[in-house]
DNA sequence: AATGAATGAGTCTTCATTCAT
DNA sequence: TATGAATGAAGACTCATTCAT
């Protein structure tokens, strides 16, 4: 799997497949050296430690995530309005956590993080190693990006009228991010369930998006509804 | 920290407050024994392995969780409605993860273990600890019960027009359900932010709940608004 | 499993199954009480600890052995001739080490904690929790009486002619006796090489016989050959 | 006791010390780093766990037996009788049981290992990690030389006359082989017993070998003695 | 840049044994 | 006699990290 550069590049794709696969505390350094090709000495060139590639991987994420929401928001100038925008969203970010599990794992784990880091007392609980990585510092001031575009997203559907006036941009992002966020989670339980109750994660996504258009959506919107299951592909 | 008898509640006692200030890896069981004024042998013979005993906690935060949701239920018998009583739930949900954060945190993990559980693939990524402990056993059998609960409220709120009636009970709770999940998930986050943004955790809160009424809201709701954020307490 | 009485004899049967089956080490004081039906600090009543256990289990090991030795020494007054009798002891170990394996390991365990003793330098390197036992101490006085009934046999046949006149009784019987536990050692690995040698365990024993009445025969016996294979049963 | 280099064998003389005085149970993998002046963590990294160090050893001692026998062998190029090697061999076997013994006893023990293994019941005892050794799966292949070695000392015996003609080999060489691992177990016994019978370690062995002798001489040999006693020092 | 031998702190877990009842 | 909860010493093993080359 070795390559001939950007060798940076090769652990951190390395520690995807592997902290993918085992988890971040079962996935040992030396493997994450083998897969990419290289040495574990080596490893430690390119990054400090484990956490501060962890670090690495997750600032990875978010800039990729970044790049769904900025795909989508791009598409207010082919004059989707932000109610659209935002349900499509909704399939954008559950096929990313689908395509890159980890990735999207690392997002959720660094907004524990911020949960901590937030808190007088439990800062201090938080692994010195982290706090210390150079990503997690880009981290802390890139990590709000996405949900920048996504309040955009919002306001937008304000002014084209697909979604209600009376609602204030951040909190309302807030809650559909909060709604996604959850989304994902609860998909492992509703598998289970799904023996017992009439649901499953097929015929939940259509009907979450809708509801959160119900939430959302103004007057104009009523008469004019949007193509969301289809609009992505 | 001893007391005279029930030494399985006392080690889970130590257990929630250690794991909860440190973090479930970083907790030696030999101070859990020692928070517990036991020996670490001890331990070992109430709970088979660390494992076991995060298991056990995780039974004892679902127990709890569903007496939550189960008092927020019985408020129907006293005319509450449907979708004050979700709205009151989300409160209530609220304050458990601020009150009993690990075990809020491990409903949180059970769901991610329910997620690999369920895959094919994954499943084998579990550790076998896990598996084996009766308490993961019985996890399977009832962690579903406090959503059971929540769709009931749903379907309770149709027939007393407080939730529109087009809406399906199971589908509405759950994503409900992921609502609340991913706001507790975005506290940190949104508390760090808050100086960039006009949003923080005292004013999402409120803001949040509203969405979620319009989100389910009869016709016959809008002209009775619910007492909802003063109805807990 | 659990009787009224002998609880003593109870704790040892359960002991030599799980002894045998799983071997000292990996056997659990709790399990040999578990299986002899009584609780772990009752056989602490009747051994003083596990090693205590194990000697009494040899001690026992021992008197078995001796009846052997003595059931064949008795066949004399039958006219049986002192080759015949060793002959015949080789089966009879043969079966009791197939029969009583633990026992039988245990008498070989003794020879190997013999070794030690009388070494000096070694002594110190054994369990004082063995040189405590009261068995260990009774199996220093009995532990010879078998070999001693084997020099009679010797003895008794150079008298009747079947063993030639110039052997020295003593030394020819630990020749035997090392024969004898030489042979049991060595079935294990024949069964292995047998796939590419001309040997098995069915097919040594005769030969094995032969060979050592060949070594022992007197003048007399030549012309007067024993049934041995088949004068046990 | 640190060297400079090939850290293996310093790590396996450590522990053949160590195993020799302590036993294999009671030393620690962390005595047997501090002896070798290496960490302990460097001896997992050439020895995977205790039991493969154990079985390391185990084909070390094999390697020396194999190389008593084959130099034994090789004295047939200067005429020396198979009856004389055999004869000679026992000294060497008693000679290298004393000098390395631990070495000898890990030969004793695959032996029983052997007897385990060959046995469908009793396979599953056998501790996993022995199993999984590299070591022990190459003494699966190699155990069986010495004895191909001792095999073809009794065709020499027979072709050179001094063994009589009619015995079968393999079922001779194993019987000899049989009596040398008896004649060593009963060594510690014989000397606590001397006290009582006329026997002790040292006029045993000759009268061991003469005995051995008997049953394997051919007509010829008796009147041409071996120089056995002698020949080997 | 690159290697991989070397380090050693860190922890879970087992189980013989005791002792209050 | 009989129980079984309670103890705590003991030890194997892992793996992130370093550093001489």
């Amino acid at each position: 799997m070795a390559g001939e550069k950007n060798k940076e590049k090769l652990i951190l794709d390395s520690a995807i497949a592997l902290f993918t696969s085992k988890g971040f505390q079962a996935t040992r350094m030396e493997d994450v050296a083998k897969k990419a090709g290289i040495s574990k000495g080596l490893s430690y060139f390119y990054f400090k430690n484990k956490e501060d590639l962890f670090m690495a991987l997750t600032k990875k994420a978010f800039d990729q995530l970044k790049d769904e929401f900025r795909d989508e928001w791009s598409n207010r100038s082919r004059g989707k309005s932000g109610l659209a925008m935002l349900s499509d969203l909704i399939i954008r970010i559950s096929n990313f956590a689908k395509t890159n599990q980890i990735l999207y794992d690392s997002v959720i784990n660094f907004l524990d993080l911020m949960k901590k880091y937030n808190s007088e007392k439990e800062r201090e609980s938080i692994n010195a190693l982290i706090l210390e990585s150079v990503h997690f510092q880009k981290l802390l001031e890139i990590h709000h990006e996405p949900a920048k575009l996504g309040i955009l997203m919002v306001s937008h559907g304000i002014k084209d009228g697909s979604i209600r006036p009376e609602l204030q941009p951040e909190i309302t992002f807030y809650t559909i991010w909060s709604m996604m966020i959850g989304f994902e989670k609860m998909r492992g339980p509703i598998e289970y369930e799904a023996k017992e109750v009439k649901i499953n994660p097929e015929n939940w996504e259509p009907g979450f998006i809708k509801l959160m258009q119900e939430m959302l959506k103004g007057t104009i919107q009523a008469s004019k509804p949007t193509t969301v299951q289809t609009s992505l592909f």
